[in-house]
DNA sequence: GCAAAAGTGTTTCGTTTACACCCATGC
DNA sequence: GCATGGGTGTAAACGAAACACTTTTGC
């Protein structure tokens, strides 16, 4: 028998964290699994997470299983619930604190890091481990409440992004569809978002993150003209410029708003 | 030494369960605390709450706490956050799932009940234990963000209150002050209150709890007529009607309004 | 060149806000 | 009867929603 060798007067249940990933790849909403190795539950799919140390609160353990687990180096995540159910664990009384969590497209391919860490359309979540399942939809729920408020779209995009990236991105989340034009105002009427207003010529090798990977972008499906398509564009004639407006969010901007009046992004 | 007989291969943290009760006497928000008789933080006040037993789920441990403690046995209390910083209790790790819940003005006076219950109004609040001066304010935080989308005022109220004393919850909670008539058009519109249209000869001895202990009422300084004047004037006229126009929240039109379209009590 | 998606303004409608007077009640 | 608080409607301003055509892009 394994040496039992921490003893408290009264019982003590195990403390866990688990961390709902969602990504959006410019289509729909993805979120990032594990594979289980081993029993409880040994092939069922998982949220990354794991026992919290003692020497740790809540919000470090998840970021740090999250690390471990996936790879990815995330640094804002949102408690949005705990699950303490009974029988939620086989082994023992496991109390879970949940996070969620939205990882930028660039951090989208980092997930091959981890052998068993995959991701998956809403739509396509493999048998869920534990109370998962459940987790997931409060996750959701979660979700759907807080973009209205926090400007949390923007985690999941590049650091620019087109106006009908971000719509998609909205609908993807709210499951509902926006007009162009309403979308437009209101998100510009924020005043939190900065058109990109740069020389092409730079602009695709430029400082924009995922700029440097064409592959994701074609992965995604964005549509920009090819690198080389756009190059003997630009030298052939300076005045025609690109002409896919990007944005980027001004987050020093939002802060200000936020203090001054209670500041809402609503939808 | 005391006897240590629960023992485990990992160190386990102790898990409570803490509850910030609002309760509202009419004119101010008030909280219930529970003075500690015992280190740590004896002589201190605290949110009523304890350690989770390995048979109930947090919802239950804290509920069973609340009325152990205070005596008020309620039904809802909502989760706002964990706590779980690494020095938070000098005894052992703790960490402590918090809720929040919404006391009746006729649970206001079982307070008594529990020796050392009481109800302190929110700027009036005593030195605090452990980090909950942290937990309140992330519990007003998390009314505050409620009260816009989820009918928990009514919680706070008796079965049936007036629009004055509506305006003044929303307005205590919120820390802002509404104009009357737009309160009214606001709160009538969302279809989700009932006018009680009953004959005041009944309605000073009838069924609506509140009524039944005028002294409450006369401590909260709703304006009303007090019971031997009203009942002269009813048996002298029975064409004279009280005019104080009482509401009572519809639950069932609620419910239904909310699977309907995603409802909203917007203030 | 053609199909698909991006970009842009205006009008209509509904909601929110601001505002003043009379009536009922309690003392 | 007087002061305090309760009850009601309307007009102006604002924000949300509906809507069509031109330009750009990708094939």
């Amino acid at each position: 028998m394994e040496e039992q060798k921490y003893c408290y007067k009264y019982p003590h249940p195990a403390v866990t964290t688990d961390c709902v990933v969602f990504g959006f790849d410019g289509h729909e909403l993805k979120i990032l699994l594990i594979e289980r190795g081993r029993e409880p539950y040994k092939g069922y799919w998982a949220f990354p997470g794991g026992f919290l140390n003692m020497d740790e609160n809540a919000t470090q353990g998840a970021l740090r299983e999250l690390a471990e687990e996936t790879g990815l180096k995330l640094e804002h995540i949102k408690e949005f619930g705990t699950f303490s159910d009974v029988g939620r664990d086989p082994r023992e009384r496991v109390i879970s604190i949940a996070f969620y969590a939205l990882a930028k497209k660039s951090d989208l391919q980092g997930g091959d890091d981890a052998a068993k860490a995959q991701w998956f359309p809403l739509n396509e979540v493999p048998r869920l481990a534990f109370d998962h399942d459940y987790m997931l939809r409060k996750a959701m729920q979660k979700l759907k409440e807080d973009i209205h408020f926090e400007p949390i779209g923007f985690d999941l995009l590049g650091d620019s992004f087109t106006m009908p990236e971000l719509q998609r991105l909205y609908e993807s989340i709210l499951g509902v569809q926006f007009d162009r034009r309403n979308f437009y105002k209101k998100m510009l009427q924020t005043g939190i978002l900065e058109e990109i207003d740069e020389d092409p010529s730079t602009a695709f090798f430029g400082s924009h993150r995922e700029m440097r990977s064409m592959s994701i972008d074609a992965l995604f499906g964005t549509p920009k003209p090819s690198p080389s398509y756009s190059t003997s564009r630009q030298s052939d004639d300076d005045s025609r410029r690109r002409k896919r407006t990007r944005f980027s969010f001004n987050k020093k901007r939002y802060d200000e708003f936020k203090e001054d009046h209670n500041f809402r992004l609503e939808f």
